[in-house]
DNA sequence: GAATGGTTGTTAACGAGATGTTAATGAGTT
DNA sequence: AACTCATTAACATCTCGTTAACAACCATTC
């Protein structure tokens, strides 16, 4: 799963060159203008890491910082700025910024300070990811399906079919296409096992009606819920 | 407890001063003059950080940087330069260091980076620190595994396995991930070793039955309580 | 609509390989 | 020599993807 950044900035030009850099080296990135759009984008998910431009129009960048520090003592934070002097840089690390770069940065050298970040980051309690389908939490990673605190643990091909059906739900998924990529090839047997699975994968997501996965006739799946 | 910084700085002059200011800020500070001495330092104790100066007489700073980064994948290290040049940094982050100052350096945005790094560092479970799992008190250090008054001694793969498992309890831990970071690789007698030890902790942490190693077929493990 | 041929749903059985467990081995220490 | 401990061996047991078997379903043809 990619890393989410956070990457508030004002300059137009400045912010399409970095958002499109940092998304060739796998990163997520929303980008806000403003102080006030940040706060709305970082109270509605959780993100990895916020990039913060020191002058924001709005609440300037050390008014944020202070916010989202009082909301999560946790999440890293990188101040950018294009003035150099030494003040600047100590009250941003007092307010809790983890490193302050100066305009203009190497963008590789961001990079490289974002990993510093997300490496040292404390592993979260339960790690991994989890979706939400209905009233289930699947978990690709750890390969469990919870729904209010009961737990089942899938095997690697139940999580693998059940990942490949959540990640186009709602529309038509050939069979073919299912048993190329997860089993690699596409024999008669394959497909059994396919069917197989699918059926046990019913079994395990029919407490909750809204949920369903069809079958459309010699053509393949359609992941309902 | 003070932190213990490795400080590593060929300057006398300077070296003097910032390691008093460092000791005034309440840090532990062991200073050498060279890469060798330090590497000695660095193996005979434990440290929290390290400080180290990129141009050292006899064996650079980047090359000290990797021997200690072989042993402790962990320990947050800063460089120190008079070159302030970018490829220079890029080469210290990318070897792992966390951060880059150029000198001269403010002290005080020295002590600032300190603590950030210090604050990120993962909650110690070295230094004699035990941590409870369910009714057990279990010292990585001491290889010692308590339960109410009733002490064991774990030999030093028992304790190396227990404490990865610790590390990310509830979730899934891959055989092969173990098998690298503790046994350095992975084979089918490195398996077999692992799937005995894994038996024998099963054993000793037998009398508390809300902790369990439940297995993954083919994958790995969970490390529940 | 009955017959036919292919597809899918479901359950059970199978078996290769993974794991659990205990004991044997042997290298290194005391 | 006695001891410690990681590894290897040996055997028992379990897991899970596959295969099998049969029933239900669908589309097409007569």
């Amino acid at each position: 799963m990619k890393p989410l950044l956070l990457y508030v900035e004002d300059d137009v030009n400045l912010s399409f060159v970095t958002k499109d850099n940092l998304e060739l080296a796998q990163f997520q990135v929303v980008h806000c203008t403003n102080g006030l759009d940040a706060w709305r984008c970082f109270e509605r998910q959780p993100f990895d890491l916020c990039i913060l431009d020191v002058m924001l129009p709005q609440s300037d960048g050390f008014t944020l910082a202070r916010q989202i520090r009082q909301i999560d003592a946790e999440i890293p934070m990188l101040f950018l700025s294009a003035r150099a002097d030494k003040d600047d840089r100590l009250q941003g690390l007092r307010l809790g910024a983890d490193d302050y770069m100066t305009k203009p940065f190497s963008i590789e050298e961001l990079i490289l300070k974002i990993n510093v970040f997300l490496r040292r980051r404390k592993p979260p309690v339960s790690a991994g990811s989890c979706q939400t389908i209905g009233l289930y939490q699947f978990n690709f990673q750890n390969l469990t399906l919870e729904k209010d605190g009961q737990l089942q643990t899938l095997t690697h091909r139940e999580a693998e079919v059940l990942h490949y059906l959540m990640k186009r739900p709602n529309t038509l998924i050939r069979r073919d296409e299912i048993l190329k990529t997860i089993w690699g090839d596409d024999d008669y047997f394959m497909g059994r096992s396919l069917d197989v699975f699918i059926s046990r994968l019913r079994k395990r997501l029919g407490h909750d009606p809204s949920i369903r996965i069809e079958n459309l006739h010699g053509i393949g799946f359609r992941f309902l819920f």
